[in-house]
DNA sequence: GTGGTCTAGACCACC
DNA sequence: GTGGTCTAGACCACG
């Protein structure tokens, strides 16, 4: 069963963390076709916040396509976001936990990781463009 | 001069955004003690928001000590967030696109990598913590 | 300005309503790209319903890439569904309502009248997929 | 014997479109007093919807005093909807479907027709209002 | 003032 | 019990 968690600090509305936490699911093969999601009310008992939020971010993901509301019954994916790629993530997600133990060896806390990571993806997006 | 960039559809504050990447540029080393932050004016011609936007975004870096307005000149860095780990970022980010550069190859699209990276960074974060 | 109207004995959500009428006006080329739909403020004075029935209709249409919704400004038409049958609809309108004047001079009230439309029009698209 | 189709995504309650189909079929002569309706399980079978949902739906024809349900037996027309102007239904049906064909003829899709159908009606209804 | 969001509580339809 | 919807009232971000 996928886990939410919610960042109230962030500044991001809760309804949009729930709904991108569940497309990431559904991109890292976390997340499959028939698999149900929490109800709305087991995921208001993990992460606190109002049913009507919940209900929100799975109304959004049904207009996508995604997923499927069966009253009585529960919510549940009706198409995968995972693509052929998802063979090689094995294999770059270790690779990118090393990157990450070398970048904290080197004594970079989050603020400065996460730093690092935004400002050299959005160079690479605009190199990618150009 | 460091540039802003705004994403509207991202559902973060704008005037988070621009705090965030000031931020993210005292922590990087682009933006030093002493230099001046772009004016309101610049701002708005770069992005295409209201003035009151960016002043608050402003105000927000000064409430936190790290700039600070003089009236009728600009606003400026007073702190950085720099740290000691700053001389290793070079090669930490170079190692860092070629990992990217790699996903790129395997297939992976810009959400899916995003996906990775965000998933791969909660679960360490966790393993720290933990 | 377009005007709506809401059925609260057809059984069917009003804020499906609201937003099947909008579909409906930008494929008829009543509404087109750049068109202000009515303030919250304004729908819920004409049609007597809750401001966030209102919104949710706005917000799913502008997940659909219809409309924008500009805070401060208002909500505007992004994109137009009329195609190029548009220029087809005066002579296919006045054949219609000729149509409907003579099923009313046969004595059909417009219950009877909704029942062969519906009927006629399943028929057909059966057949247009047969 | 009748059949029903179900549509999940129209947001109508399936219980108002079973009902709704009945008093169709009773409205066009597809149904007549006497005729038996089919049973909650042959229902059933047929759409995929819980025997509940089809009972509430006889059930709202019953009080209507279009059906009467016999113990162990079935449901039954008790009366019909047709008017005089059943006679006239051929021709304009005919008619009709010329129309729809001279619509698709234009290039119009299944969701431009149901826009100007829908327009016209609803302006030719505020005419005979008025 | 306008849209965006969250909370709280209620009712309905479906299983 | 589950999702779907509406109402009411509140706060925030933006212009």
């Amino acid at each position: 069963m996928i886990e939410f968690r919610v960042e109230t600090t962030s500044g991001i509305a809760p309804y949009r963390q729930i709904a991108e936490q569940v497309r990431h699911g559904l991109r890292l093969g976390i997340l499959d076709v028939g698999d149900q999601l929490p109800t709305v009310k087991e995921v208001v008992a993990m992460v606190a916040i109002n049913p009507n939020t919940v209900s929100k971010a799975y109304r959004e993901l049904e207009l996508e396509g995604l997923v499927e509301g069966r009253a009585g019954i529960g919510t549940f994916v009706t198409r995968t976001l995972a693509g052929p790629s998802l063979a090689a993530h094995g294999e770059l997600r270790r690779t990118l936990l090393a990157w990450l133990e070398s970048a904290r060896r080197a004594g970079l806390d989050d603020a400065s990781i996460d730093a690092l990571v935004e400002h050299a993806f959005h160079d690479a997006r605009q190199d990618g463009v150009a």
